[in-house]
DNA sequence: ATAGGGTTAG
């Protein structure tokens, strides 16, 4: 009997191990007998595969508990992230062993909360002082936060090391990317085992230097599995598919991990047959093998094979049901999405943010803060994509709100928040918030210059930008290319041309976003000669022109007035480049035309298109009417241009001033009114104030107000006030 | 059966 109990014991415990709860569920509750070894093993079980809350209810039930129970049940809310009821279990425990310590002060250290983790450490009992396992758990949460120094005094004030904390010590040097005082370390080592070798290995391959890797893998004296699979899945990392395989090959013993790693390595160079072939001859799969195939066959957008493999799969995961969830939401198939989602039993934190961003991806923003709100458990990258959804939203108030109520914050929600800022057109917001994230100790990334260089751009707000260029060059990002590129388009935007060809001269190899972004530059500060110059130069250096390209430079020479260069430029775009042209280049040649009068020219142009016109091609000849009084076409292409912007009232005030100017006065009425009719059909954007408890409501050119005269002088002085505001309100942000 | 350092997945 007592054997019967240890192999069902021995079961739950393999089957909890490999994802199968609901086998070890059955085994569990069809066990007429149980001891307590029986009721800690299925309290792993469940722990491991997230269901801590029903773990809970076993350790809750089980009739007599033990030390090891006690200290199960604290390492299943370790896993799981709850610190806090792992610390109300250990402070109610009866007595505490050494595992209870370092447990709970590794719950603290992998939760960030390191000063938690310190006192706990400094209280440990005398007779516990001596161990090395809970100064090893302290050594690495300070490695992991970059605390080096810290970790470092820890380490040379422990009594006792031994190889964890040599190794410990060794992992904070290269998880700080500092492979050099790590080269050093291991030298100094007394001791190694193979796990110090891994970890250089791993660390070199972080780093690109595969060559390094390769060499200290040979030197390992007794190298293991992981040792393979490290260096295995570094040349795959680094596209070095021939060599991971011919790894996999020598490796005198495999395991399921190898062969996930080999697998792996397939799908990440989207060999999927060859994948596929591995995953068919691997002699057992787990979990993560399944997963590796979903994953694969979505890359090679394979969404339906990948569906096969979710169906065939026999004990189904979050992970793999996740996997299938990011497919369908790669391919905006949010309702097969949605499916999966529901079908996941146990869902986690990953698949609830994967299911949210996939919602927001698709613009389907009711659903995504309907899910939100249903989410309990939300972890910084929930907050930061719920901070994107309201920023897409237009609603940056709760974008807002979201950022100042989450708890811990990284680089991606101050991005978030920026960009947001920027998208919805609030620039100097962005700007405030950019110099906020520097000044709370942030290094600033690509993606965040960009955003605060953009919104410089946009406002010419020149000094914010030159603060911005010292800070990319303090940050250690002088020679990115994409951050010059925004540097160029925002000295340009602000009419500073030196600085941007400066710039310019200084790239080592320019992209053709660099070309357009200076060719764009001298168009819009009206310098048709320099553009056309470095247009050439382009040429010169091989580097194909595209479509913006031509738009930047058609429009440079429309402002400088080269007529023919700009019509030999556009005619070269189909002959020479045989470039699809767009509908912005037609507009381009129209306004080109129409600036120096050759109306029927550009006319015929527009007749001609092969692509659809729009807007701006019907606009450039309109204006172009109206400055050379050509009141018939002007009126057609007027109409057009209704067609497409028919809520526009500036287009409708074009057409009657050229009216007006005709002296045709019943048809500038006639247009006045159907303005009217437009504005009366389409609730025009009426504003309001309130004063004295009374709302007042007024349109645009709404003059039949009492005083309207003294209200529109005092606007004006408002106006320059707020000028004058904006003004200060830059320097106090270069202040910073 | 439970802890501290190294490998494959969302």
């Amino acid at each position: 009997m007592k054997r019967r109990i240890f192999n069902q014991n021995l079961r739950i415990s393999q089957l909890g191990k490999s994802g199968r709860i609901e086998d070890a569920i059955k085994i569990f509750s069809r066990m007429s007998q149980k001891n307590t070894v029986t009721y800690n093993s299925m309290i792993t079980a469940y722990a491991k595969n997230g269901r801590v809350t029903d773990a809970r209810t076993i350790f809750d039930k089980m009739p007599r508990k033990n030390l090891v129970s006690w200290n199960t049940m604290i390492s299943g809310y370790l896993h799981n992230n709850k610190v806090d009821e792992a610390y109300d279990l250990f402070v109610k425990m009866p007595e505490r062993d050494l595992f209870s310590w370092t447990l709970i002060i590794t719950c603290y250290t992998r939760n960030g909360k390191l000063e938690k983790a310190k006192q706990l450490l400094d209280s440990l009992p005398c007779n516990y002082k001596k161990e090395a396992a809970c100064w090893n758990a302290m050594i690495a949460g300070y490695a992991k936060e970059g605390r080096y120094d810290e970790a470092k005094s820890l380490f040379d004030e422990m009594p006792n090391k031994d190889l964890v904390s040599w190794n410990s010590m060794l992992k904070g040097h290269i998880q700080n990317g500092e492979m050099r005082l790590a080269l050093q370390f291991f030298d100094e080592m007394l001791e190694r085992d193979v796990v110090s070798w891994n970890l250089m290995i791993d660390g070199f391959v972080e780093q690109g230097d595969l060559d390094f890797a390769w060499e200290y893998f040979k030197k390992i004296p007794e190298p293991n599995v992981v040792s393979w699979v490290t260096m295995l899945s570094g040349f795959a990392k680094n596209g070095k598919i021939l060599e991971a395989r011919k790894l996999f090959d020598q490796m005198p013993t495999r395991n399921v991990v190898s062969w996930n790693a080999m697998i792996s390595a397939y799908v990440q160079s989207c060999q999927i047959d060859e994948a596929s072939n591995l995953f068919e001859e691997m002699p057992e799969r787990d979990p993560v093998s399944w997963t590796i195939m979903i994953n694969g066959h979505v890359r090679v957008g394979k969404l339906d094979e990948a569906r096969k493999i979710l169906e065939k799969m026999p004990y189904k995961n979050v992970a793999a049901q996740t996997a299938m969830i990011s497919g369908y939401v790669q391919y905006n198939k949010m309702d097969e999405a949605r499916q999966i989602f529901n079908e996941i039993d146990t869902r986690d934190v990953v698949s609830w943010n994967t299911m949210i961003a996939g919602y927001t991806q698709c613009r389907r923003m009711d659903e995504a803060v309907h899910l939100s709100r249903k989410m309990v458990m939300k972890d910084t990258v929930s907050w930061n994509i719920m901070i994107t959804a309201y920023a897409q939203m237009g609603r940056m108030d709760r974008a807002l709100e979201i950022f100042e109520e989450m708890g811990e914050k990284n680089l991606v929600s101050w991005n978030s928040l920026i960009s947001g800022f920027t998208l919805n057109g609030l620039y100097l917001d962005a700007l405030k918030w950019f110099m906020l994230m520097v000044h709370d100790g942030n290094k600033p990334d690509q993606s965040a210059f960009a955003c605060g260089l953009s919104s410089c751009a946009i406002i010419a707000a020149l000094q914010v930008g030159r603060q911005l260029h010292h800070l990319v060059v303090k940050s250690g990002f002088p020679n990115d290319l994409f951050i010059c590129n925004a540097l160029i388009t925002m000295y340009c935007k602000c009419g500073r041309i030196p600085e941007a060809e400066l710039l310019f001269k200084g790239i080592d190899h320019a992209d053709i976003v660099s070309w357009n972004s200076l060719i764009g530059g001298y168009a819009l500060n009206g310098c048709g000669k320099e553009a056309l110059q470095l247009f050439q130069e382009m040429a010169l250096e091989g580097v194909v022109p595209d479509q913006v390209t031509f738009i930047s430079i058609l429009s440079a020479c429309s402002h400088a007035g080269f007529t023919d260069q700009g019509l030999e430029l556009f005619k070269g775009m189909t002959e020479v480049y045989g470039m699809e042209l767009l509908a912005e280049h037609y507009a381009c040649v129209v306004d080109l035309l129409g600036r120096v009068g050759r109306l029927d020219e550009a006319f015929e142009i527009i007749k001609g298109m092969k692509t659809k016109a729009n807007a701006g091609v019907w606009g450039a000849l309109l204006s172009a009417c109206r400055t050379h009084r050509n009141l018939e076409l002007g009126k057609l292409a007027a109409q057009k241009l209704l067609e497409f912007e028919p809520d526009k009232t500036s287009n409708y005030v074009l057409l009657s001033n050229m009216h007006a100017e005709a002296g045709r006065w019943s048809e500038v009425q006639e247009v006045r009114s159907s303005m009217k009719d437009i504005s009366a059909g389409k609730q025009p954007g009426c504003s309001w104030i309130e004063f004295r408890n009374q709302v007042y409501t007024f349109l645009s050119y709404d003059t039949s107000w009492p005083g309207a005269a003294q209200i529109c002088g005092t606007l004006q002085t408002l106006t320059a006030q707020m000028r004058n505001i904006v003004c200060l309100y830059e320097n106090s942000i270069q202040e910073f």
